[in-house]
DNA sequence: GGATGTGAATGTCTTCACAGCT
DNA sequence: AGCTGTGAAGACATTCACATCC
């Protein structure tokens, strides 16, 4: 079954109110609560559900703590990720530096880099290596997702000694497009991009 | 007219590759070619554009040199933009350190925390000042732009002091919808998210 | 000949509205 | 009575395909 990109980011964020709500001591929620909660519509949040399964009860509501059980199985979240960042210039450091994946189970085990001035470096307890030694150490100790914050020259390059080794998942930093084998997922994030859209934004008001 | 949020960022994005197209000396560009560069289809691109005129020359393509002038107008990036960062945790100080955004015309003018052990610090130039200047600091110089890194809990409050400021638009780090007026706009941006929808994607292939 | 600009067709996502459980 | 689950309708975005112009 075909989940739409949409539903699956709204799934993730359901499921962190899920947990505060949880932590709260909240029993059940209904649809309409947790649309409040994300930012959507009762409606939205039951199609979305529903394209795993009937979860709640007519009249009552969603079960909180199975619900966040179902969307951490639905998600993959019951396994912790081993992550390796590849490019630590500006935003590649910053990310490692900042340390908030680790409290939802995406830890990063290493770094690369080309720049012998970089390479040695350690950054909240990772130490950066040389890129040549990527191939070498994935082939040694695999990787589930990997992120490429290189600048944009290098980035399809790395992808495709990342695809080459076997890694399956890849966060992309740098603004262009990757080529990569069917298989790979890939996820472009592009900070420039956000503001550049609400720079947009203040022209249009 | 309303145009989508998708065809602005792809506006962005055909941007930062007519501005490398330019570098490079091409004087002329086709929408296969951009297509190419960004990950998308002639046909989109065309549309894209012809949102806003019709700026190519059929048989030819589309003068680099212009295009990009009138993107950056379009974009509303001829000039340069203050931005404020508020919550200097992990992620508010990687994107202070980041330093990135200064390239594309947005530059960090100051920082916020409310933590007295975070206030005062130096990163990467900007002094971080107590929360509580905030509205102060903006009547005396508004910003265009505000960041908000806090945690979650405080996202809501800090998004009604910067829109009472008269701020118009936020971009924003922490995992919560924001309410704020109708004139304000807000991008939301969450990469534990993004890493959640990688991990869904391992799960399904 | 070659590439744009754009209606029409298609595809995808969201919202509506209500039958059906609890 | 209350709230879910879901077909149907509607809104929105993308792709097709071709007339149009350089």
């Amino acid at each position: 079954m075909r989940v739409s990109e949409s539903s699956i980011r709204r799934l993730s964020l359901y499921l962190r109110l899920l947990e505060e709500l949880s932590m709260r001591g909240a029993a059940t929620v209904s649809s309409d609560v947790l649309a409040r909660g994300v930012g959507t519509t009762s409606a939205q949040v039951r199609k979305d559900l529903s394209l795993f399964g009937s979860f709640g009860k007519r009249g009552l509501g969603y079960s909180v703590p199975a619900l966040v059980g179902r969307l951490r199985d639905i998600l993959g979240l019951e396994r912790r990720y081993r992550v390796v960042v590849v490019g630590v210039g500006k935003m590649g450091s910053a990310l490692i530096r900042y340390s908030g994946f680790a409290e939802r189970g995406f830890r990063i085990a290493s770094a690369y880099d080309v720049d012998p001035a970089i390479v040695g470096r350690r950054l909240n307890g990772v130490v950066v290596r040389d890129v040549q030694q990527l191939a070498g150490d994935l082939a040694r100790e695999p990787a589930d997702i990997a992120i490429i914050a290189t600048p944009a020259e290098a980035a399809q390059e790395v992808a495709e000694t990342l695809a080459r080794a076997g890694v399956k998942a890849i966060l992309n930093f740098a603004p262009v497009p990757l080529a990569v084998p069917q298989d790979v997922a890939v996820k472009h994030v592009n900070l420039a991009l956000e503001l550049e859209a609400l720079s947009y934004a203040l022209r249009n008001r």
